[in-house]
DNA sequence: TTGCTCCTCACGTCACGTGAGGTGGC
DNA sequence: TTGCTCCTCACGTCACGTGAGGTGGC
């Protein structure tokens, strides 16, 4: 049976556990567990307490796998989906401002071990920057 | 007894695993963790195979607690400090680059999630930048 | 002799799941 | 009845140490 229901102010299909899970590639449990850590926020629930999920938690699995191969916590995935004041074009200026500053400083002489030390740190800046431009630019709807 | 040796073309105090364990702080434990790691090299070991340290790994242990606490994973640390081909000037222009290009994707309209977690990207990114321009201010000869 | 170091084996903790079991809805 | 879901407790794995024990140099 084709479940239905309003999810932000659209009546759209909706997924129980099991669906989402086959459709993401995941199992029931990894699911039940993002779900559990606020990761995934079921659209409703049933009377009895089964779960229904909106189509775009498909893609916001990937979306979260995507991150924790580049590192990051899933609580601190959590965090961010929490807020509300993300302001992406701003983020990224901050970013090329803080990377500009960096160039003066990058420029001065220095111990050959601060640079390996700080060329780790900015490689791995640049996989996030290009993750995140790779989640823009295939993801543009999620 | 101090206990000189050649290290880099010159003539420094070397340190065994003790000094140098309370001089940075840790636990001889933690030196000689990072040490079989790969992260800390002894300058030369003595004929009975004590481990003697250069100064620098001091500073050294410090940094890598730093890259620890950015989430860099110890191997990776440990991988990084084995290139030699470390370009710092020519990683910053390289991200900066990136970011530029994540700049054109970023004023495109995007769903909201996909917003937050690419935020969730940049600003994980900004931090690495960060913590980075503090290690080149701070300790610009390690 | 005392305190240091070496090396190794094993244990502790935390993040991230995963298995299993008993329950009730479909 | 069958397969699905809920929830909970416990176990598995991996990264990152840390403790302890037997050894030999200082």
């Amino acid at each position: 049976m084709k479940l239905y229901g309003c999810w932000k102010g659209l009546v759209v299909a909706l997924m129980r556990i099991g669906e989402l899970a086959s459709a993401a590639g995941v199992s029931p449990r990894t699911v039940d567990y993002y779900t559990q850590l606020g990761l995934l926020m079921p659209a409703e629930r049933t009377a009895s307490g089964y779960r229904l999920y909106a189509a775009d938690a498909v893609g916001l699995i990937a979306a979260i796998q995507t991150l924790e191969q580049a590192g990051l916590r899933l609580e601190a995935i959590a965090d961010h989906m929490r807020q509300t004041t993300d302001n992406l074009p701003g983020s990224v200026d901050q970013l090329g401002r803080t990377v500009q500053a960096l160039h003066q400083l990058a420029n001065s002489e220095s111990g050959a071990e601060a640079n390996a030390i700080v060329t780790a740190l900015i490689s791995r800046a640049h996989q996030l920057v290009m993750t995140a431009a790779d989640l823009l630019g295939t993801l543009p709807g999620i």
